[in-house]
DNA sequence: CTTATTAAAGAATATATATTCAGGAACAGG
DNA sequence: CCTGTTCCTGAATATATATTCTTTAATAAG
């Protein structure tokens, strides 16, 4: 009888603290009793689930399926955007945005960025970039060669550049094919000082920002100029390959898939990003899927930003997000 | 649309503080955002309504009684104690229990304690007192003289000595009649030094414990030893009177109600209770509604300890109540 | 193109809260 | 009737949190 005699006035600490507002030793005078008793007490309100606090997520947010994808793949942080259509067209839009927005909240000062140059996605990060907003970074690094046709690597490059300017960062450009025609041909690359430069920024980089790409020969050959050839690609696929990330192919698992090509990879290795501070993955889509999920185990990815859609079928969760699901095969 | 990347980052932040129990500090660093924003966030969840914070009364617990008597009469203070029946009995009981809590909870050291003495409510609290849970007050202070039969007078002395042995206190003893023969009777006691003494201690009083009597006839003077005559009785009714604690009669608006009894009572005024630090009341049952809503107009008392059926019918919320409620007159 | 004004953020700091510590009492087992 | 043990306090203190102050930059008005 007497434990009710104590829940009461426990109760009454937790109505007064949280609800009205008042402080401990406030209430601790009001009550005669010490300050101490009164966090004591508020620390038995919760025990006792006196009190329950409850997070309301805003709608349109998704923190069930942020907290699976952290558990889930052991991600530091998750942020799934709200996508009223599964396009890619409308879920790179999305994701821009919020990685825009991630960048402008979270980036410190003096960081140095490495971005994987000709990702749609980052593309649309970068225009989504409030000017101002973000904080004074101090390079921002291509961490991977030019794609083929040369008026693509002008989007590289502006893409950098520009972000560059938006973060009052100085840009340091690849000025190199992301894949050498073969491993001798890497090899003289590498001896220019000023991709040697940018290079050695590599293992300095404290936040990676990469796309993740599927290997679909299609959008793959066409994105890559025809850099790879069809041969190239099968190789990859035959062991296994699902995706890459800066042209670091991968598996289902996330293994390593090495073929004759990593070899003529200029751009950051697989290593390099591992020891990265963060490193953030947009993707999104439904053709990605598989790609991101071997991504994910990778381990190296820190952030994935990703859509709803994408988002439910990396969990298994298809079936539970709110609005129209398609049962996409993953 | 950036606002809601705001608030999701928001709801993350108030999820890893409220439900994974993070530091803030420590949120800080792991989103690279400094601490004093983590602390603006959750301001701004909270107004925003993204955390919610809700108080689960225990059951037997009635919190919204206890609110609406706190507005209702301006207390510092309300207890409103689970009775599963409206009878007098069951009534003091837990009264008595609940207000011994309070006292173990929240009696301060050196306190100077003053009880009315002969009401049952009181008597069952220190029945419940668990000994050596209290802390060492300084006096038990009797602040109404003894009550006709000299075995009544035993009982108050006993109440009054239990309670100080309780708390380690000294006991400090009226020795007189609670209501003197006449206005002489009454100096004649006062001129006696140990009952000057203990009245001395009256404006010293820092906690003062009080029952509330109604004004039926039968049991007041059937409590009262036949001090009073019913003329007497009828005197206070007709001026109104409702109730009185410490022999100071009041009217439904609290308004002190003077009658040549007054005159004749020996024990402590409500000017001095007026002064008291921590006034305390304790009363519940049916009979004395009224009375109990004229006490606490009268503006002296700090705390009430009663029932939840008297409480619904101070705060006029007879119907709204868990369980069963007799609509009894009030 | 200036010059207020506002807003937002971090560093420094003030304030509030949690925890450690020491003391006292109850209790159990010698 | 003693211990040793546990539990419970409040005082002192360590720690965490809120706020002030200052800087910076954007916006609006002149």
């Amino acid at each position: 009888m007497s434990r009710l005699n104590e829940l009461r006035l426990i109760a009454r600490v937790a109505q007064m603290y949280h609800l009205e507002g008042r402080r401990q030793s406030d209430i601790a005078q009001h009550l005669r009793i010490s300050q101490a008793t009164v966090s004591r007490m508020l620390k038995k309100a919760q025990q006792e689930e006196i009190v329950r606090t409850t997070i309301v997520a805003p709608p349109g947010t998704y923190t069930d399926l942020e907290s699976k994808l952290r558990e889930r793949y052991g991600l530091s942080e998750a942020i799934v955007v709200e996508c009223s259509e599964d396009r890619d067209g409308a879920i790179m839009a999305r994701i821009g945005e919020a990685a825009a927005h991630f960048l402008e909240a979270t980036l410190q000062s003096d960081e140095i960025i490495g971005v994987s140059s000709w990702s749609e996605t980052i593309l649309k990060m970068v225009q989504n970039i409030d000017p101002g907003k973000a904080s004074k970074a101090k390079y921002i690094v291509q961490t991977l060669g030019g794609m083929g046709d040369p008026a693509v690597q002008t989007h590289a490059t502006q893409l950098i550049t520009r972000l560059a300017r938006l973060t009052g960062a100085e840009p340091r450009l690849l000025a190199a094919q992301g894949v050498a025609q073969s491993r001798e041909a890497k090899l003289v690359m590498l001896s220019d000082p000023y991709v040697r430069e940018t290079m050695d920024l590599f293992p300095k980089i404290t936040l990676a920002i990469l796309g993740i790409g599927g290997i679909e020969p299609s959008s793959m050959l066409a994105r890559s100029g025809n850099v790879f050839s069809s041969n190239e690609l099968r190789d990859v696929t035959d062991a296994g390959g699902v995706g890459e990330f800066s042209l670091c192919f991968f598996d289902t698992e996330g293994r390593t898939v090495k073929t004759p090509l990593s070899d003529r990879v200029i751009g950051v290795s697989r290593e390099e990003l591992g020891q990265v501070e963060r490193v953030v993955a947009l993707a999104g889509g439904q053709s990605k899927a598989n790609a991101i999920r071997g991504a994910l185990c990778t381990g190296v990815i820190d952030l994935l930003i990703t859509d709803k859609f994408t988002a439910a079928r990396l969990t298994g969760a298809e079936n539970s997000i709110v609005g129209e699901v398609e049962d996409e095969a993953v």
